[in-house]
DNA sequence: TACTTATTTTTGCATTTGTAACAAAATGTA
DNA sequence: TACATTTTGTTACAAATGCAAAAATAAGTA
């Protein structure tokens, strides 16, 4: 899925100049969001990826999520303009960058791909809510046992399966469960050796 | 802001004739979502507060998120149909159901209104997205210290002071930031020996 | 007012966790 | 291939946390 899915090629390029859309190129490591200026803006990730990133107060930074081609972001979601948040390219990335109320504000010819348009986004948002539920799901689990239980257990329904792969490494799922990797790994050591899982290479099978 | 802001009372009728739309109240304790068939479904809390519960492998409850009146929530988002979480009124509670594709199909008509609802809409989406991003940054924090911390320090940005009263209980805080109570207690008593907040009756003072 | 229930506050103790440090394996690159 | 870098795996130890149990307040109700 992605925010233009099912509009045609040839509507596109008027749905960009009605939405007077920009299309910028980000520099590996370079913030995007300093280009937004202060006015609320939608972000589409055309190409590349990015990182939510939070500096505290004590300039600990914290990855809060990272964005992949197709998602979609609002500078509202994020609090950006209190500026509590940034968010910096991990590559070259390809944004196109929309003011929130070009977005919102249909022109008087109601072009029924801008209402696909918004359509689209409102059901990426959607699943990205859909992500931050699962995560707070497995991150108010108290224990790393429990939070790695939780996690399995998500991407086993996904898939429909007790035995699956893995989409992140060991390094990346600590930081998702927000746990120290070495405590991590001690704790797979153990959930083996209970025998409520199994793993070769990078595919686990729940054992219960 | 609900989901019905900026539009007139003589359009609300036709908007909710439109959308098919179904009124219920749900007694407390009851489920909402079974009320909701299999199929997407929009539901605006017009009255009363629901929790939002998730029941795993092992039968323990956990609090996901609460919804207050004006929320609104769509069943992708808490992926309700694989039924992995579960929506329980916590008061008498008054609800406006609207399938999805009523919703976002609009009708040949393309009236305003429906688009101003769905705006609204997407607008509350986006603040519960912020919300969520707000307690992922909080839950991602490793000691108890630095989520109170995190939490303190959100809530004084968003009053725009260092001296704020807590808009929850500490039982309720506890939950929110996913820590044992009394340990959250030691760990605020800690904080005040520390001399980095100040607390009167329910009024925190950040000292830094 | 008297009584019940919910919330707050406190502490010892066992468990869990992060930290630090290191080695092995895998991966990427000149 | 040889070298550098990243990822994975392991452990001792100190710090942080949950648990349990109890008492003190506060709030709600008959």
């Amino acid at each position: 899925m992605n925010a233009f899915n099912n509009i045609e090629k040839k509507d596109l390029d008027k749905l960009f100049r009605c939405l007077h859309a920009i299309n910028l190129n980000i520099k590996k490591g370079s913030t995007i969001i300093s280009n937004l200026s202060n006015t609320d803006t939608i972000c589409i990730i055309v190409n590349g990826s990015a990182s939510v990133i939070r500096i505290d107060y004590n300039g600990n930074k914290s990855l809060i999520d990272t964005l992949q081609k197709d998602d979609v972001f609002e500078t509202k979601m994020f609090n950006l303009n209190n500026s509590e948040l940034s968010i910096i390219a991990n590559e070259e990335t390809e944004v196109i960058i929309i003011e929130y109320d070009k977005f919102i504000n249909r022109c008087k010819k109601n072009c029924p791909y801008h209402n696909q348009f918004i359509d689209n986004t409102l059901s990426i948002i959607l699943n990205k809510l859909n992500d931050n539920y699962e995560r707070i799901q497995i991150l108010t689990k108290k224990t790393t046992r429990e939070k790695l239980r939780e996690y399995f257990q998500i991407v086993s329904n996904k898939r429909g399966s007790k035995r699956f792969s893995i989409p992140l490494s060991y390094s990346d799922l600590a930081n998702y469960l927000s746990v120290d990797r070495s405590a991590m790994m001690r704790e797979i050591k153990y959930l083996k050796e209970d025998n409520l899982i199994k793993i070769e290479n990078r595919i686990i099978t729940i054992k219960y």
